[in-house]
Formats: C-alpha cells, structure tokens, sequence
DNA sequence: GAACTCACG
DNA sequence: ACGTACGTGAGTTCA
C-alpha cells in the first residue's frame, strides 16, 4: 500500500499568525477592490511551505465554527478578554477558504468544537490508519497530540519559521510526554484562553511537578509529598480549576465530526481558479511563481502582416482605429524600432516593416484628424510617428494615461501590467515576452505579431470602461483637456531638446579634473594613508575610527557621512572641509558633465524624455538626461549652466517662474483670509509671516534671520509640518518649533483648519484630490503603524498643493504653445521644472515673450489669489537675470 | 540591486 | 510612546 500522509492544518490559528505577523504592512496588502489580502498572503506561504515539505495525499484545513463551544458552556470566561478580532482580518476569512477550494484542500468546521479538536480527532483516526500525519498550528497546545505517526509544527516569527515537534522532541525540550502536556496545562492556566490554573504556579513550577507525579490526578493523590508549605495551600485551594483547567486544555479526540478520512485526498490546485484568486487578490508573486502558461489561458487571436501588396486592402472608411508602434526599449528618442499593429474594427494588421508607415494608405490614417487614434503612451507615439516623418493626430483615448488619472500607484510603462490592474489579462508583459536582461529578444514572428494584437485589443478593450471611471471621478475634463494635450505639448518640446555646447563641458571637465585630484592628495596627506573617498564606508573609517573624529549619526550601516554631519564638523576638522568640497566637485563632474556629455545626441542637443504618468503629485519627472536637476545654488555648480546654449546664433535663453506657486495655491484652497490678504497685497509673505509668528509691528521690523526662520516654517507647513521635522531641518529647537507651529495656525486658522479637513477627507475618502480633481490614493492613512500612517496625512496636506501647482503649470504650457503659435513667433518651450518655463527665442521675440508669457502663465488659472509670474533671459541658462 | 549621497523644485 | 519634513533622478560603492 502507497504511504498515506496526511497535513492538517490549524486554519483559525494560522490565519491570526499570519496577520499579525504582517499588521504593519496591512494596508499595504490590499487589492484593487480594497479588500485586505495580508492573512491571506501569509497563509499562501505557509501552505506552500508545508506542502512543499510535507507532500501530503491527504490534506484538511479546520476552522472554529464560532464563539460558543464545549468549553464556553464548562466555563463562561473561556478565551473571554481577548481582543475584538480586527474588521480587516474577518474579511479575509472567506477568502482564505476560497483559496483552499482553489488549492484542491477542504476545509472543515464543526459546530461546538474548535478546530483543534477536529484536528485532534482526525489525527487519531489517522494514527489508527497508518497515516503520516503533520499538524500545522501556531498554538503550542497542539503538541499534545504528537505520536509515532503525528508530528506537530508550530509556527512561530511570523508564519514562515516553524519548529517540528514530535514525542521525542517534546520529551527531549520539556521532560515530558505529549500528553502530559494537558496535565502541565491544568496547573499553569492559559493567559490567552482566559483560565488562570494553580494561583502561584506557572510554567516551571508546573513543569516540575508533573514530572515527579505524572499527571494531575496523582498529584492530588499524593499530595503530602509535595514541597513547600505555600505551594501545597495554593494546590488544595485550586483543586477544582485544575480539574477543570484540564478538561479545558484536554482536545477533544473523538469529536462527532461526518467526514471521511478517504475523502480527504488533496487534489492539487486548480490552476485556472487559482490564477483567477491569485489576480483578484493581486498576488504577483503567487501568480509569477506558478508553472502556468499565461499564454495558454489566452484566446488565439487573428492578424494580418501587412506587406506593401496588400495595404490596399486596409479599410479606411473608419472614423476609429487603434495604434500601436514597438520599440525596442524606453528611450522612444534613439531606440529602434520593432513594428507597428494596427486595428480597424476587429481586423488586426501587424508588420515589422517600419517603412510602410511612410506610404499614404497608412500615414493618411495617422495624419488625418477625423479619424480618432486609441493608443498606449501619447507621447512615445508621437515622438515615434515624429521620427519616420510622419505626425500623430486625434487621439481620443491613451491607455496610459487614462490609467494613471485613475491611479498614479498604477504607473507602468508596460501595457500589459498596466491592462491587469484593470483586469484585462488577455495579454502578458513585454518582459513575460521578449525575457529580461541579457535574455531579452524580439520573439518569432508569430509571439511578436500575437503580442502587439493583443496590445491593441487591450486599448481597445479597455476603452469604455477607464473612460467611463475617469467620468465617475469627474476627470474626464482633466484628462481630455489637460493630460492629453499636455502630451503633445511635451513631445514637441522633447523633440526640439536643448541645445548643449559639449566644449564648455569639457574645458570644465578638465579644470575640475585637476581640482579634484589636488584635493584628494590633501585628504590622503591628512588621513595619512589612501583610500575611496567616494566610499562612504572608507570614508566613515577613516573619520570616525582612524581620526576619532565625533559621531554624531548613525545609517543603517555604519557612520553617516552625510552633508548634514559633515558640515556641523568642518570648521573643527580641515579634512572634513575638503571631503566637502571633494564631493561637491565630483557630483558636478560625474552626473553634470561625463553625464551629460554621454546624453548628448548627433544634433548636440539633448532631448530628456518627460515622464507623464510617474509622480504621485502630477507633477512631471525628467529622465536621460534629467533636466529638473541641474545645479543652481552653489556658484561652482550653476556654471554648468552656461553649456546650455540656444540653437541659433543671436538667441537668447528665456525663463519665467511662479513665484511662491505652493503657498499661494495653500492660501486658495485653505481660503485662510489672512494668507490671502497678504498675496493679495503683495506682501513679502516670508516676512509677513515672521512678522505674524515673532509678534512684530511691522513687516520693516523683520531681521534677515528672522525672515530665514519663518521660510522654513511655511515650507515645513506645505509639506505637512511636525516639530521634529522643522526642528531638524532648521537647526532650532524642537520646543521653539513647537511654538511657531502653533503661532503659526492660531495667525493663519483656515490653514490649520484645511490640514485638519483634508486629513479627515483622506481617511474617509481614501484620497486627495488637487483642484482639477487628480487623484491620490492614500491607503496608509489608517493604518496601525505610526510610521506609515502619519506619512500618509503628511502627503495628505501636501499632495493637493503639490498637485494644483503641478496642474496649473500644466495648463500654462498648453496655453503657452498655442500663443506661441498664434503669435506666429519662432520661439520655442523646451524646458519645465517645476515652477519655471524655459524658451530659446531670437532676439527680437524677448520683448514680446516678456508680456506674454507671464500673462499666459499667471491666467491660467483663476485662484482667490493672484500668481506671481517673474522673467529672465540671456544669452544661456547661466547668464539669466 | 540596495544603500548612500546629492542635485533640483 | 511612537519618530519624520513633500516630490523627483542619477552616480558610486559594495554585498
């Protein structure tokens, strides 16, 4: 006969384990329907464990039917005091269960029984049938069940550490048999199932007594013969809790249960039902661990290759088709291409022959502006399109960007990924396709022109449904009128790039060349010895070992060698100062200048890639090169801005900024009269302010220093101020930092009152929205964890702030492109940070650019407070004023 | 690939 | 009591 092995699990037990074990991440193991997934996540991994390690025929998962039971009617108190079971974890009962059914294992529970003695009288009944039986349990009590044949495994830190009992083991750790364990029980009490045991006896004293007298009853039996006058009082006294405490902790091994040992075979998963659990309860892992062919789940789907024969056969009498353009890699500017898929109707039409976008059947189509494009990435087709001639019109609905208006947590580049988090999985990632690093390739024909199919009946799939989601989320306006054209605005300004004079770069690399190296021999002169003082961690040895120099932070890892410390060091320690200055010009050569150099393209220019569908404020980021970056505070830094140079000889470089954008936004949306007031005026807000916390007459009365103090409390403010917080970052006390924030809110009280409001709003809500109505989901904002809960209220206050700016500069270069059109002006937008708009212009457009930008930009949207918009120009970014 | 550091708004 | 400023990208070192 085959062996029979049997796993049981404890699945009440291992459930509280597995949740508690992960309560300070449990807001962040939600699904998209915000049903929390932790227990049942940390239950998946301890059944993988354990099946993987058991390899089980037979498997069952008991669970308690409910409060009431056998040992509540022997004793009213039984498990009476514990904690209310969190919401977020009986939510996840009935998933845990579904998983079960998926993972071919059946679940049991017995009216008036817990599952320990479901399991307790199954186990017995496997030992009487030769079964190899594992028990899976986070409660120690169960190892009373231990025999030849059962072994009992607890798990303890967490769900995946376990410890497997068996007689021996038990025997060996306590000094006693499994079934003593009752016995020791009885006399020490439960804490966590609510009976005290013997008064004055616990684990030891109990321990010692049932190994010298075997059991409860023959202590009782034989009690003159125990030691100690106080011990025996105690013993006589508590004669019927022990009896009673023993029945209690004794589980029950002949319950009546109606199920069969037989028919509890473990079947296996269900693949396909498992794969559906797995994605409704958003379990990537689970999901990339299977051994599934996603593709296998998939519809075969139909194409056409195009070939220049046969375009003649393309319909277009359409007034719709989906695009989609492959290429091989993110940087959409140089990459190369793939192909190009392309939908009319329910007719896919794929060629890997680039070219054939150039003839008229199908560049008319991209070209014509009443045919309406679905795509995925605007911008990346755009610039694509740009590159073979030919340009994108009519979009009317971006998968990407749809998607990240709905949910900036759902940010993928990747079509695929980003059609599953709106449950469309009729297509894989490109990474599932083409591999990962080096094992990345273009597929065969067939994966490859099946895969872009795919592509395009996920836009258009998923066409109704986000547009329908942004509609209920009133950010249809926001998309239609502001991302979407934004994109287009940002591919021409990508397109154009900037102009950048790689000589510059290089007289400088060879200058800061020598200075770096003259430094580095006065540090090693000083450390006495060679070391790399880019490495943190020699550096660290060197200061705070070798030179004994003070500690006064600590990473992670070792000694912080951070600007902060060093610089609180470097007036006592000349080497400090160096290293300082060894940094600052080393960051300047290697990111702004070897860097920089390397994203220069064949027009000498630059051309960063905006990331549209990134930031969880709506804000842009700029990447290859990074160009919301480049220095500007330190003199030695901001010179690299003179390698930034206009692309026509007699231009000149043209830059507007908002000023104070975020706190005139704050003083909007609070609709604090006072704040107002004072943009109104056109008060000097910093000073305004100080005047307003240091209890001055008159703004004339604010000192330099004092002006310098209340910045940092309205920057601290936007960014959802703590006295820890400002106090750190500012250098005063955390007591006097403490004053000016409450100083601060009894002076501005609708600015506290709107930090109190949005926090309140987030935690009912689930999110903040800026003005335009852009999202931020916030699920931490109720969690356990302090940590994680208090950075969610902080982003709470900050992200609308944020947000807003980053809409209304948003609207701006929409505007700002068109005047510049309409003007007919050759000037041209080529950068954004921020809070800043950068042009190249001739000469003779700076006067014209001077009225109109600000104009364009301070109206571009009407605030309770007027915006503040101030220009400069010169002949390069440096030279601006 | 994580950790650290530092550049910007 | 808890222990932190908000949002980014990139270069270097080191396990």
């Amino acid at each position: 006969m085959a062996e029979k092995r049997l796993l049981l699990i404890d699945g009440n037990s291992i459930v509280y384990k597995a949740f508690y074990a992960l309560i300070n991440q449990v807001e962040r193991f939600t699904n998209n329907k915000g049903v929390h997934t932790s227990a049942i996540y940390g239950f998946n991994n301890m059944l993988d464990i354990m099946l993987k390690k058991t390899n089980p025929t037979h498997a069952l998962v008991a669970f308690d039917a409910g409060k009431t039971t056998f040992r509540t009617n022997m004793y009213d108190g039984y498990k009476a005091g514990r904690h209310k079971t969190p919401e977020e974890l009986i939510e996840q009962f009935k998933y845990v269960k579904e998983l079960l059914k998926a993972r071919g294992i059946k679940t049991y529970e017995l009216d008036n029984y817990e599952a320990d003695d479901i399991i307790g009288t199954i186990s017995k009944e496997a030992d009487n049938n030769g079964f190899q039986t594992t028990v899976v349990t986070g409660d120690n009590d169960l190892t009373q069940l231990c025999s030849e044949k059962t072994t009992v495994s607890i798990s303890n830190r967490g769900v995946s550490g376990v410890t497997h009992y068996d007689t021996d083991y038990v025997k060996e750790t306590m000094g006693i048999t499994p079934q003593q364990i009752i016995d020791w029980k009885a006399l020490k009490g439960d804490s966590s199932d609510n009976y005290p045991g013997v008064k004055g006896v616990g684990d030891k004293t109990s321990l010692k007594l049932i190994k010298k007298f075997n059991s409860v009853e023959n202590l009782y039996d034989n009690l003159d013969e125990v030691s100690g006058k106080k011990l025996k009082e105690h013993l006589i006294e508590d004669k019927q809790e022990a009896f009673l405490d023993k029945k209690l902790a004794r589980i029950h091994r002949d319950a009546p249960i109606d199920i069969e040992l037989t028919n509890l075979n473990y079947l296996g998963d269900n693949l396909e039902a498992l794969v559906k659990f797995y994605r409704e309860m958003n379990f990537k892992k689970f999901l990339s661990q299977m051994d599934f062919d996603e593709t296998k789940d998939m519809k075969s789907i139909n194409y056409t290759e195009l070939t220049k024969d046969n375009l003649i056969d393309l319909k277009n009498n359409n007034d719709e088709v989906t695009f989609y353009l492959g290429i091989d890699g993110e940087n959409y500017h140089s990459d190369n291409f793939i192909g190009f898929a392309l939908k009319i109707d329910n007719d896919n039409y794929v060629s890997k022959d680039i070219n054939l976008l150039k003839l008229p059947q199908l560049k008319n189509i991209l070209e014509n502006n009443n045919i309406v494009k679905n795509v995925f990435d605007t911008k990346r087709t755009y610039v694509g399109l740009n590159r073979l001639g030919i340009t994108l019109k009519n979009v009317g609905f971006d998968l990407l960007l749809s998607s990240y208006l709905l949910n900036t947590n759902d940010n993928s580049n990747d079509l695929g990924r980003v059609a599953n988090e709106h449950d469309y999985f009729e297509i894989q990632s490109d990474e599932d396709v083409y591999g990962k690093g080096a094992k990345r390739r273009i597929p065969e024909d067939d994966v490859l022109y099946s895969h872009f199919s795919r592509k395009l009946m996920a836009i258009q799939s998923l066409k109704q449904k986000l547009l329908d989601e942004l509609n209920d989320n009133q950010q249809i306006d926001l998309y239609k009128n502001l991302e979407l054209p934004l994109a287009f605005v940002l591919a021409k300004m990508e397109i154009d790039g900037i102009f950048v004079d790689k000589d510059i770069l290089d007289q400088m690399s060879s200058k800061l060349t020598e200075r770096i190296s003259e430094i580095e021999q006065l540090i090693y002169n000083e450390a006495g010895v060679k070391f790399n003082i880019a490495s943190p961690k020699q550096l660290g040895e060197i200061l705070f070992e070798k030179m004994h120099l003070p500690v006064l932070k600590k990473t992670k890892t070792g000694y912080s060698t951070a600007v902060d410390v060093l610089e609180k060091l470097a007036s006592n320690y000349p080497i400090v100062q160096e290293v300082l200055d060894y940094r600052q010009l080393s960051k300047i050569l290697s990111t702004y200048i070897v860097g920089l150099s390397k994203d220069i393209h064949d027009d000498h220019k630059v051309h960063t890639r905006y990331l549209q569908t990134l930031t969880q404020t709506g804000r842009l980021s700029s990447v290859e090169p990074n160009l919301q970056n480049i220095p500007i505070r330190t003199e030695e830094g901001r010179k690299i801005r003179q390698a930034f140079v206009p692309s026509h000889k007699d231009w000149q470089i043209f830059s507007s900024d908002y000023s104070q954008i975020e706190l005139r936004v704050l003083a909007s949306i609070s609709n604090d009269k006072n704040m107002q007031d004072e943009f109104i005026n056109n008060d000097d807000i910093h000073a305004s302010t100080a005047r307003r916390i240091f209890d001055l007459k008159d703004n004339s009365d604010v000192t330099p220093e004092l002006r310098r103090q209340a910045k940092a409390v309205n920057f601290g403010i936007v960014y959802g101020i703590s006295d820890f917080g400002l106090a750190n970052n500012t250098g005063i006390s955390r007591k006097d930092a403490k004053q000016f924030i409450e100083k601060y809110f009894a002076e501005y009280p609708d600015v506290k009152n709107y930090m109190d409001d949005i926090v309140g709003k987030a935690k009912n809500n689930g999110y903040v929205e800026t003005i335009l109505h852009r999202r931020r989901y916030l699920p931490e904002i109720n969690s356990r964890n302090f940590h994680q809960r208090s950075f969610a209220a902080r982003t709470a206050m900050n992200s609308p702030i944020q947000g807003s700016a980053a809409d209304i500069i948003k609207i701006a270069m929409i505007k700002m492109q068109k005047a510049l059109k309409d003007n007919n002006l050759k000037a041209k937008m080529l950068l954004q940070v921020h809070d800043e708009l950068i042009f190249e212009a001739p000469n003779d457009e700076i006067k014209i650019l001077e009225k109109l930008v600000p104009k364009v930009m301070d109206s571009a949207l009407k605030l309770k407070v007027p915006l503040k918009v101030k220009s400069h120009y010169g002949k390069n970014w440096y030279n601006i004023k």
